[in-house]
DNA sequence: TCCTTATTGCAACTGACTTTCAAATTATAG
DNA sequence: CTATAATTTGAAAGTCAGTTGCAATAAGGA
Protein backbone atom coordinates (compact mmCIF):
# COMPACT_ATOMS: atom_id res chain seq x y z
CA UNK A 1 0.00 0.00 0.00
CA UNK A 2 1.72 3.60 -1.13
CA UNK A 3 2.42 5.44 1.74
CA UNK A 4 1.38 9.46 1.31
CA UNK A 5 3.53 11.59 -0.56
CA UNK A 6 4.38 15.06 0.42
CA UNK A 7 4.82 15.96 -2.91
CA UNK A 8 3.18 14.79 -6.20
CA UNK A 9 5.79 13.74 -8.28
CA UNK A 10 6.16 16.36 -11.35
CA UNK A 11 7.14 15.75 -14.65
CA UNK A 12 10.70 17.40 -13.91
CA UNK A 13 11.42 15.29 -11.18
CA UNK A 14 10.28 12.17 -13.25
CA UNK A 15 12.84 13.08 -15.59
CA UNK A 16 15.56 13.49 -13.69
CA UNK A 17 15.09 10.34 -11.40
CA UNK A 18 14.47 8.33 -14.67
CA UNK A 19 18.01 9.64 -15.52
CA UNK A 20 19.33 8.36 -12.54
CA UNK A 21 19.73 11.33 -10.12
CA UNK A 22 19.09 11.02 -6.78
CA UNK A 23 16.19 12.62 -5.33
CA UNK A 24 16.32 14.51 -2.48
CA UNK A 25 14.01 16.74 -0.27
CA UNK A 26 16.16 19.94 -1.51
CA UNK A 27 15.34 19.33 -4.79
CA UNK A 28 11.85 17.66 -4.90
CA UNK A 29 11.12 21.15 -3.01
CA UNK A 30 13.06 23.39 -5.81
CA UNK A 31 11.36 21.28 -8.56
CA UNK A 32 7.89 21.87 -7.52
CA UNK A 33 8.63 25.71 -7.73
CA UNK A 34 10.01 25.51 -10.83
CA UNK A 35 7.04 23.37 -12.06
CA UNK A 36 4.03 25.45 -10.66
CA UNK A 37 5.78 29.09 -11.36
CA UNK A 38 2.95 31.30 -13.62
CA UNK A 39 5.88 33.32 -14.51
CA UNK A 40 9.81 33.96 -15.29
CA UNK A 41 11.49 33.40 -12.12
CA UNK A 42 14.77 34.43 -10.76
CA UNK A 43 17.31 32.12 -8.63
CA UNK A 44 16.75 34.40 -5.88
CA UNK A 45 12.35 34.50 -6.18
CA UNK A 46 13.52 30.73 -6.73
CA UNK A 47 15.11 30.73 -3.69
CA UNK A 48 12.53 32.26 -1.25
CA UNK A 49 9.93 30.49 -2.68
CA UNK A 50 11.82 27.44 -2.24
CA UNK A 51 12.46 28.62 1.48
CA UNK A 52 8.25 29.10 1.95
CA UNK A 53 8.28 25.29 1.61
CA UNK A 54 11.79 24.56 3.10
CA UNK A 55 13.12 27.08 5.21
CA UNK A 56 16.57 25.30 4.97
CA UNK A 57 17.74 25.48 1.42
CA UNK A 58 20.85 27.04 0.57
CA UNK A 59 21.35 29.62 -2.56
CA UNK A 60 23.78 27.20 -3.64
CA UNK A 61 21.53 24.30 -3.65
CA UNK A 62 18.78 26.35 -6.11
CA UNK A 63 22.14 27.46 -8.47
CA UNK A 64 23.21 23.90 -8.65
CA UNK A 65 19.60 22.58 -9.17
CA UNK A 66 19.57 25.05 -11.90
CA UNK A 67 22.67 23.83 -13.79
CA UNK A 68 21.29 20.56 -13.45
CA UNK A 69 18.30 21.12 -15.15
CA UNK A 70 19.69 22.97 -17.75
CA UNK A 71 22.41 21.05 -18.69
CA UNK A 72 19.76 18.35 -19.08
CA UNK A 73 17.85 20.67 -20.96
CA UNK A 74 14.34 20.41 -18.61
CA UNK A 75 14.81 23.98 -18.67
CA UNK A 76 15.66 27.55 -20.60
CA UNK A 77 17.75 30.30 -19.37
CA UNK A 78 16.30 34.00 -20.37
CA UNK A 79 18.17 37.28 -19.62
CA UNK A 80 14.91 39.05 -20.93
CA UNK A 81 17.47 41.74 -22.11
CA UNK A 82 19.43 42.21 -18.71
CA UNK A 83 16.41 45.09 -17.93
CA UNK A 84 16.74 44.21 -14.18
CA UNK A 85 20.18 43.63 -13.84
CA UNK A 86 22.19 40.93 -15.19
CA UNK A 87 20.12 38.44 -13.53
CA UNK A 88 18.47 34.91 -15.50
CA UNK A 89 15.66 33.93 -15.21
CA UNK A 90 13.89 30.25 -15.97
CA UNK A 91 11.25 28.38 -17.36
CA UNK A 92 10.50 24.83 -18.07
CA UNK A 93 11.21 24.03 -21.78
CA UNK A 94 8.18 24.62 -23.63
CA UNK A 95 7.10 21.91 -26.53
CA UNK A 96 7.85 24.51 -29.26
CA UNK A 97 10.19 27.30 -28.64
CA UNK A 98 9.03 30.79 -28.35
CA UNK A 99 9.92 34.38 -28.69
CA UNK A 100 10.31 36.97 -25.62
CA UNK A 101 9.57 40.54 -25.81
CA UNK A 102 10.38 42.96 -23.77
CA UNK A 103 9.20 46.57 -23.05
CA UNK A 104 11.54 48.89 -22.37
CA UNK A 105 8.92 51.11 -20.80
CA UNK A 106 7.36 48.55 -18.41
CA UNK A 107 8.93 45.85 -18.72
CA UNK A 108 6.29 43.63 -19.61
CA UNK A 109 6.93 40.36 -21.09
CA UNK A 110 5.04 39.17 -23.85
CA UNK A 111 5.75 35.39 -25.11
CA UNK A 112 5.11 34.79 -28.90
CA UNK A 113 4.94 31.92 -30.95
CA UNK A 114 5.47 31.78 -34.59
CA UNK A 115 5.49 29.46 -37.71
CA UNK A 116 8.12 31.61 -39.28
CA UNK A 117 10.50 31.10 -36.11
CA UNK A 118 9.82 27.49 -36.60
CA UNK A 119 10.91 27.85 -40.42
CA UNK A 120 14.01 29.58 -39.49
CA UNK A 121 15.10 27.06 -37.33
CA UNK A 122 14.67 24.82 -39.84
CA UNK A 123 16.55 26.93 -42.68
CA UNK A 124 19.17 27.41 -40.24
CA UNK A 125 19.47 23.74 -39.05
CA UNK A 126 19.01 22.56 -43.40
CA UNK A 127 21.19 25.84 -44.61
CA UNK A 128 24.11 25.90 -42.01
CA UNK A 129 24.86 22.08 -41.60
CA UNK A 130 24.33 23.19 -37.77
CA UNK A 131 22.23 21.39 -35.16
CA UNK A 132 20.30 23.59 -33.04
CA UNK A 133 20.27 22.28 -28.92
CA UNK A 134 18.96 25.38 -27.71
CA UNK A 135 18.09 29.06 -29.31
CA UNK A 136 16.91 32.00 -27.46
CA UNK A 137 14.92 35.19 -29.68
CA UNK A 138 14.60 38.11 -27.09
CA UNK A 139 13.17 41.54 -28.61
CA UNK A 140 13.35 44.80 -26.93
CA UNK A 141 10.67 47.73 -28.01
CA UNK A 142 7.49 49.14 -26.93
CA UNK A 143 4.25 47.58 -26.42
CA UNK A 144 1.40 48.12 -28.10
CA UNK A 145 0.28 49.72 -24.75
CA UNK A 146 3.00 51.84 -24.21
CA UNK A 147 2.97 53.18 -27.71
CA UNK A 148 -0.43 54.32 -27.15
CA UNK A 149 -0.04 56.40 -24.06
CA UNK A 150 3.41 57.85 -24.05
CA UNK A 151 5.10 59.71 -26.57
CA UNK A 152 8.54 60.03 -26.11
CA UNK A 153 10.04 56.45 -27.35
CA UNK A 154 13.18 55.37 -29.16
CA UNK B 1 45.01 74.87 -42.24
CA UNK B 2 43.87 71.32 -40.28
CA UNK B 3 46.48 70.10 -37.74
CA UNK B 4 46.84 66.66 -38.69
CA UNK B 5 44.66 64.44 -36.42
CA UNK B 6 45.79 61.68 -33.96
CA UNK B 7 42.87 59.55 -35.39
CA UNK B 8 41.05 59.43 -38.82
CA UNK B 9 37.21 60.44 -36.76
CA UNK B 10 35.21 57.08 -37.98
CA UNK B 11 31.67 56.91 -37.93
CA UNK B 12 30.62 56.34 -34.40
CA UNK B 13 32.91 59.25 -33.22
CA UNK B 14 30.79 61.11 -36.03
CA UNK B 15 27.73 59.66 -34.96
CA UNK B 16 28.61 60.90 -30.66
CA UNK B 17 29.89 64.31 -32.07
CA UNK B 18 26.79 65.30 -34.22
CA UNK B 19 24.57 64.36 -31.02
CA UNK B 20 26.44 66.88 -29.10
CA UNK B 21 28.62 64.48 -26.74
CA UNK B 22 32.09 65.48 -26.12
CA UNK B 23 35.59 63.79 -27.48
CA UNK B 24 37.43 63.52 -25.45
CA UNK B 25 41.20 61.36 -25.92
CA UNK B 26 40.12 58.17 -24.29
CA UNK B 27 36.57 58.28 -26.48
CA UNK B 28 38.07 58.95 -29.47
CA UNK B 29 40.73 55.83 -28.53
CA UNK B 30 37.79 53.57 -27.60
CA UNK B 31 35.32 54.18 -30.57
CA UNK B 32 38.40 53.10 -33.04
CA UNK B 33 39.38 50.20 -31.19
CA UNK B 34 35.12 49.09 -31.22
CA UNK B 35 35.16 50.52 -35.18
CA UNK B 36 38.03 48.09 -36.13
CA UNK B 37 37.25 45.01 -34.35
CA UNK B 38 37.36 42.11 -36.67
CA UNK B 39 35.72 40.29 -33.57
CA UNK B 40 33.33 40.28 -30.84
CA UNK B 41 35.01 41.41 -28.09
CA UNK B 42 34.44 41.88 -24.43
CA UNK B 43 34.56 44.48 -22.19
CA UNK B 44 37.85 43.34 -20.58
CA UNK B 45 39.59 42.99 -24.14
CA UNK B 46 38.54 46.26 -25.34
CA UNK B 47 40.65 47.82 -22.47
CA UNK B 48 42.74 45.58 -23.38
CA UNK B 49 43.30 47.10 -27.09
CA UNK B 50 42.98 50.73 -25.91
CA UNK B 51 45.41 50.86 -23.57
CA UNK B 52 47.92 49.54 -26.11
CA UNK B 53 46.91 53.02 -27.96
CA UNK B 54 46.75 54.81 -24.45
CA UNK B 55 48.00 52.91 -21.22
CA UNK B 56 45.93 55.78 -19.04
CA UNK B 57 42.00 54.37 -19.92
CA UNK B 58 40.70 53.29 -16.89
CA UNK B 59 38.15 50.17 -17.14
CA UNK B 60 35.64 52.26 -15.53
CA UNK B 61 35.80 54.66 -18.98
CA UNK B 62 35.24 51.55 -21.07
CA UNK B 63 32.14 50.23 -19.38
CA UNK B 64 30.53 54.23 -19.71
CA UNK B 65 31.65 54.13 -23.52
CA UNK B 66 29.80 51.08 -23.78
CA UNK B 67 26.82 52.22 -22.09
CA UNK B 68 26.73 55.34 -24.34
CA UNK B 69 26.70 53.46 -27.73
CA UNK B 70 24.26 50.95 -26.52
CA UNK B 71 21.82 53.96 -25.25
CA UNK B 72 22.60 55.23 -28.86
CA UNK B 73 21.60 52.36 -30.21
CA UNK B 74 25.28 52.27 -32.20
CA UNK B 75 26.38 48.93 -30.97
CA UNK B 76 24.63 45.59 -30.09
CA UNK B 77 25.58 43.59 -26.63
CA UNK B 78 25.74 39.97 -27.17
CA UNK B 79 25.58 37.39 -24.18
CA UNK B 80 26.91 34.56 -26.96
CA UNK B 81 25.22 32.04 -24.93
CA UNK B 82 27.05 33.04 -22.01
CA UNK B 83 29.81 30.15 -23.25
CA UNK B 84 32.52 31.86 -21.24
CA UNK B 85 31.26 32.90 -17.99
CA UNK B 86 28.54 35.93 -17.84
CA UNK B 87 30.61 38.42 -19.62
CA UNK B 88 29.58 40.51 -22.72
CA UNK B 89 30.48 41.17 -26.29
CA UNK B 90 29.74 44.03 -28.22
CA UNK B 91 29.75 44.06 -32.23
CA UNK B 92 28.62 47.71 -34.38
CA UNK B 93 25.20 47.69 -35.05
CA UNK B 94 24.96 46.11 -38.95
CA UNK B 95 22.69 47.32 -41.41
CA UNK B 96 20.57 44.16 -41.59
CA UNK B 97 20.00 42.15 -37.94
CA UNK B 98 21.96 39.24 -37.65
CA UNK B 99 21.21 35.83 -36.02
CA UNK B 100 24.46 34.52 -34.12
CA UNK B 101 25.59 30.76 -33.91
CA UNK B 102 27.42 29.51 -31.18
CA UNK B 103 29.12 25.38 -31.39
CA UNK B 104 28.93 24.61 -27.93
CA UNK B 105 31.49 22.55 -28.49
CA UNK B 106 34.39 24.12 -30.52
CA UNK B 107 33.18 27.69 -29.57
CA UNK B 108 32.74 29.42 -33.24
CA UNK B 109 30.83 31.99 -33.87
CA UNK B 110 28.78 31.90 -37.12
CA UNK B 111 26.60 35.16 -37.95
CA UNK B 112 23.49 34.38 -40.52
CA UNK B 113 21.14 36.41 -42.36
CA UNK B 114 17.82 35.54 -43.23
CA UNK B 115 14.99 36.47 -44.93
CA UNK B 116 12.86 34.77 -43.11
CA UNK B 117 14.33 36.71 -40.24
CA UNK B 118 13.25 39.57 -41.32
CA UNK B 119 9.55 38.65 -42.16
CA UNK B 120 9.25 37.10 -38.48
CA UNK B 121 10.45 40.64 -37.02
CA UNK B 122 7.68 42.52 -39.28
CA UNK B 123 5.41 39.91 -38.23
CA UNK B 124 5.61 40.81 -34.19
CA UNK B 125 5.41 44.38 -35.16
CA UNK B 126 2.61 43.82 -37.49
CA UNK B 127 0.26 41.15 -34.99
CA UNK B 128 1.88 42.20 -31.42
CA UNK B 129 1.69 45.74 -32.11
CA UNK B 130 5.15 45.59 -31.12
CA UNK B 131 7.67 48.64 -32.05
CA UNK B 132 10.59 46.95 -32.01
CA UNK B 133 14.27 48.30 -30.49
CA UNK B 134 16.39 45.95 -30.27
CA UNK B 135 16.96 42.26 -31.13
CA UNK B 136 18.99 39.51 -29.92
CA UNK B 137 18.55 35.80 -31.28
CA UNK B 138 21.00 33.52 -30.42
CA UNK B 139 21.18 29.68 -31.02
CA UNK B 140 23.77 27.41 -29.23
CA UNK B 141 24.33 23.71 -31.24
CA UNK B 142 27.20 22.21 -32.72
CA UNK B 143 28.71 23.49 -36.20
CA UNK B 144 28.93 20.73 -39.21
CA UNK B 145 33.05 20.60 -38.39
CA UNK B 146 32.07 19.26 -35.05
CA UNK B 147 29.12 17.44 -36.23
CA UNK B 148 31.28 15.36 -38.39
CA UNK B 149 34.46 14.90 -35.96
CA UNK B 150 32.14 14.04 -32.98
CA UNK B 151 30.18 11.21 -32.03
CA UNK B 152 29.31 12.35 -28.33
CA UNK B 153 26.67 15.08 -28.89
CA UNK B 154 23.15 16.18 -27.19
C1' DT C 1 41.02 83.11 -22.07
C1' DC C 2 37.42 82.07 -18.83
C1' DC C 3 33.65 79.41 -17.34
C1' DT C 4 30.32 75.97 -17.09
C1' DT C 5 29.42 71.37 -17.56
C1' DA C 6 30.69 66.83 -18.94
C1' DT C 7 34.06 63.34 -18.33
C1' DT C 8 37.64 60.83 -16.08
C1' DG C 9 40.15 57.83 -12.67
C1' DC C 10 40.52 55.85 -8.42
C1' DA C 11 38.73 53.19 -4.76
C1' DA C 12 35.25 51.03 -2.76
C1' DC C 13 31.18 48.60 -3.53
C1' DT C 14 27.44 45.42 -5.39
C1' DG C 15 25.14 41.41 -7.18
C1' DA C 16 25.15 37.07 -9.20
C1' DC C 17 27.16 33.14 -9.19
C1' DT C 18 31.05 29.45 -7.99
C1' DT C 19 34.28 26.79 -5.33
C1' DT C 20 35.88 24.21 -1.39
C1' DC C 21 35.28 20.80 1.83
C1' DA C 22 33.44 18.50 5.80
C1' DA C 23 29.04 16.65 7.20
C1' DA C 24 24.70 14.68 5.93
C1' DT C 25 21.84 12.01 2.91
C1' DT C 26 20.63 8.85 -0.74
C1' DA C 27 20.27 4.46 -3.34
C1' DT C 28 21.92 0.05 -3.28
C1' DA C 29 23.95 -4.25 -1.75
C1' DG C 30 23.98 -7.54 1.69
C1' DC D 1 17.06 -3.67 8.35
C1' DT D 2 21.67 -2.38 8.35
C1' DA D 3 26.16 -1.22 6.06
C1' DT D 4 28.37 0.91 2.36
C1' DA D 5 29.75 3.76 -1.42
C1' DA D 6 28.72 7.64 -3.86
C1' DT D 7 26.15 11.78 -4.28
C1' DT D 8 24.39 15.96 -2.40
C1' DT D 9 24.16 19.60 0.83
C1' DG D 10 25.28 23.97 3.50
C1' DA D 11 28.32 27.40 5.19
C1' DA D 12 31.95 30.38 4.20
C1' DA D 13 34.97 32.36 1.33
C1' DG D 14 36.05 33.61 -3.26
C1' DT D 15 35.49 35.22 -8.13
C1' DC D 16 34.03 37.91 -11.80
C1' DA D 17 31.68 41.57 -14.28
C1' DG D 18 30.05 45.64 -13.77
C1' DT D 19 28.59 50.09 -10.92
C1' DT D 20 28.80 54.14 -7.82
C1' DG D 21 30.66 58.26 -5.31
C1' DC D 22 33.39 61.89 -5.67
C1' DA D 23 37.25 64.96 -6.30
C1' DA D 24 40.26 66.27 -10.11
C1' DT D 25 40.52 67.19 -14.97
C1' DA D 26 39.32 68.44 -19.64
C1' DA D 27 36.05 69.97 -23.43
C1' DG D 28 33.87 73.33 -25.94
C1' DG D 29 31.28 77.58 -26.19
C1' DA D 30 31.17 82.65 -24.72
Amino acid sequence: MPLPETEIPGRLQAELMSRGLRMTRQRRTILSVVETAKQHLDASQLLRRARRLDPQIDRVTVYRTLGLLKRHGLIDELDLMHMQGEKHFYERRPQRDHIHMACLRCGKITEFESDLFDRLKGQIQRDCRFHIVVTRLEIGGYCAQCRSTDQAQD
